[in-house]
RNA sequence: UGGCCCAUGGUGUAAUUGGCAACACUCCGGUUUUUGGUACCGUCAUUCAAGGUUCGAGUCCUUGUGGGCCAACCA
């Protein structure tokens, strides 16, 4: 798809719209502004995407800023793991920028706004302030202090930078209307006393801004030109704008802010709050626990940047409310891992295969095709005994003619090797089938040429040799919730929707080729998904997570029985 | 009892700003296939409702209906 081809979502008219109106290209400025307060998750990715595409679309500069004006909350712990993150997806940013950066020109915008009588210090309690803000339906009143001298004011507000007032004491409020139906106008909080350490600015201040008051002069300051933010912020456009107005030269850039619709996915929960629930409860491992719908989690799990800027693509931005189906995003990594994943064969699910007329402890090494996409990914070997394992579900004694797979008296053929028959089983005391003995056609082998080789049987199944297989942790992720939108439940809990099935661990057994796998390896075991080498993978033991499974038609026959 | 925002197939987005409702995914059916994968083909909508303006409305107007957001010294 031609990025010029594709059509324009809101945004993008909004900014057209704005250059057509004489706005200067050059002018063309974006930011993501992420709080260094928790881990980066597939909703931010879509920001970053959409945010981070606008700057390539238009050639424009985008920063990466962190919004860090409370220090209770954020760590650099976290600005490191954002970092890490954004770069993986792709981007570069232009600059990175805090808003601690800005803390002092904030202050004295601050100090311009008391004088021109448009900021006071308010000493009542938090309580006292919240029932004078009246409600959506019913204005405020005014506070007993908003009418405080000048002097007063200002000398009140430099002894809260000086550290003069214990918390809670004084807060500085922007005077606007206490009447407005939109609450936030109702004088906003632009400064709270706070005697703690920030992970940049460390004791410097003991007055922190608030959100609104940082934002749009943030915007300013950096001379971004369209801040782009989700609905939640819509009532706080008011706000931004009003702010803007005290400091605002008419020959700079003035930032605009407009909202779209956050994207939610269905089957998971993406607030740090509920996330850090998944880990403190034990339901996940960590914050990168492949389960987990944090970019750090995907990126374990084997998804790709690619998947995952191609699935902000196609899913794109607009103003309503949605439930994006899991099923688009798995489409994406399927679609990728598709095109650049290596063939492998590894079973999951062992059932011994004896070829009985194959000659006692010879072996040979068969062509395998690593992509049939792709010619030049090459091919590798693979060796072939007399004892093999396939998988259980891909033998039955006896079958109708729609399962595909071995069956007794009928031929199946190996991929990349030989046609085989089943001739009996053996079983144990309970009735399990525990090895099939087979024959194969020894004129049949793959890619000979042969007659044989080219007869047409229905099935193929992977295969590894018992001799030469390497034994593996697999670990099958299924979806983590069982309701595809467990936290808009009013009388549940979203934790009751877990669901306990959402990791499985088998002890896999892969062909010998797969013995040197790096972590973050990925591959496609045939006819099974797709897999990545995890990081708890040891020199003694390789570890795999399954990132999705191929798509399955065989298994939707099955369900409709 | 207020204000703001939103409404197009099962899902997510489009529709040259008033001119034959399009794309991707899913589902279902089929072709090809040494992966029941991939690729390819096909089926699936009178645009929340009722009125109005117009030669013509998904798009504009009115009124409903339904959903979301707003009362943190969070962002």
């Amino acid at each position: 798809m031609n990025e010029t081809e594709r059509s324009l979502n809101f945004l993008e008219h909004i900014i057209e719209e704005d250059l057509k109106n004489g706005f200067p290209k050059e002018n063309l400025r974006f930011r993501f502004p992420p709080e260094p307060n928790g881990y980066l998750h597939i909703g931010h990715a879509s920001s970053i995407c959409l945010n981070f595409g606008l700057g390539l679309r238009y050639n424009a500069p985008v920063n990466l800023r962190f919004d860090d004006t409370n220090p209770a909350k954020e760590e650099q712990e976290y600005v490191d793991a954002i970092k890490r993150d954004v770069e993986w997806l792709g981007y570069k940013w232009n600059t990175e920028r805090y808003a601690s950066d800005y803390f002092q020109q904030l202050y004295d915008w601050a100090v311009l706004l008391i004088k021109e009588g448009k900021a006071y210090v308010d000493s009542q309690t938090s309580e006292e302030m919240a029932t004078q803000k009246g409600t959506p339906t019913k204005p405020g009143v005014e506070s007993p202090y908003r009418n405080r001298s000048l002097k007063e004011n200002l000398e009140l507000f430099e002894g809260m930078k000086s550290g003069k007032f214990e918390e809670g004491k004084h807060v500085l409020r922007a005077k606007i209307d206490m009447s407005s139906s939109n609450m936030l106008m109702r004088d906003p909080i632009m400064y709270r006393v706070l005697h703690k350490s920030h992970h940049r600015t460390n004791t410097n201040w003991c007055i922190y801004p608030m959100y609104d008051w940082t934002h749009g002069e943030s915007d300013y300051i950096e001379q971004v030109s369209h801040s782009l933010c989700t609905l939640e912020f819509a009532m706080h456009r008011e706000l931004y704008d009003w702010f803007l107005d005290q400091v605002v030269d008419k020959n700079k850039v003035r930032p605009k802010q407009r909202e779209f619709a956050r994207r939610n996915l269905s089957h998971t929960v993406v607030s740090k709050r509920k996330l850090l629930r998944l880990v403190e409860e034990g339901v996940v491992n960590s914050w990168d626990d492949p389960r987990m719908p944090t970019i750090s989690g995907l990126r374990r799990r084997g998804y790709t940047p690619e998947a995952i800027r191609n699935f902000a693509d196609t899913i794109g931005i607009a103003k309503r409310d949605n439930l994006i189906d899991v099923s688009l995003l798995e489409f994406q990594v399927r679609d990728h891992l598709n095109k650049v994943a290596s063939r492998v064969m590894a079973v999951l699910d062992p059932l011994k295969v004896i070829i009985t007329n194959y000659p006692e402890g010879e072996e040979e090494w068969l062509e395998a095709e690593n992509n049939p996409g792709d010619e030049s990914a090459g091919f590798r070997k693979v060796p072939f005994s007399r004892e093999l394992y396939i998988e259980k579900a891909d033998f039955k004694e006896e079958a109708n003619k729609k399962f595909f797979r071995l069956k007794l008296g009928s031929e199946v053929r190996l991929k990349n090797a030989y046609i085989i028959k089943a001739e009996s089983c053996t079983k144990d005391d309970d009735g399990n089938v525990v090895e099939v003995q087979c024959t194969y056609d020894p004129k049949s082998k793959s890619g000979s040429g042969t007659e044989e080789s080219l007869r047409k049987v229905k099935g193929t199944l992977h295969w590894v040799s018992v001799k030469h297989a390497i034994e593996a942790e697999v670990r099958l992720y299924d979806r983590l919730f069982t309701d595809e939108s467990p936290d808009t439940h009013k009388d549940k809990d979203f934790m009751e929707f877990v669901n306990p099935d959402s990791l499985e661990i088998v002890t896999g057994f892969l062909e010998p080729s797969l013995k040197y796998a790096q972590v973050e390896d990925r591959v496609q075991f045939q006819r099974l998904g797709y897999f990545c080498v995890d990081p708890d993978s040891t020199s003694e033991k390789l570890v795999f997570n399954r990132t999705v499974g191929l798509r399955d038609s065989w298994a939707k026959i099955q369900e409709k029985k």
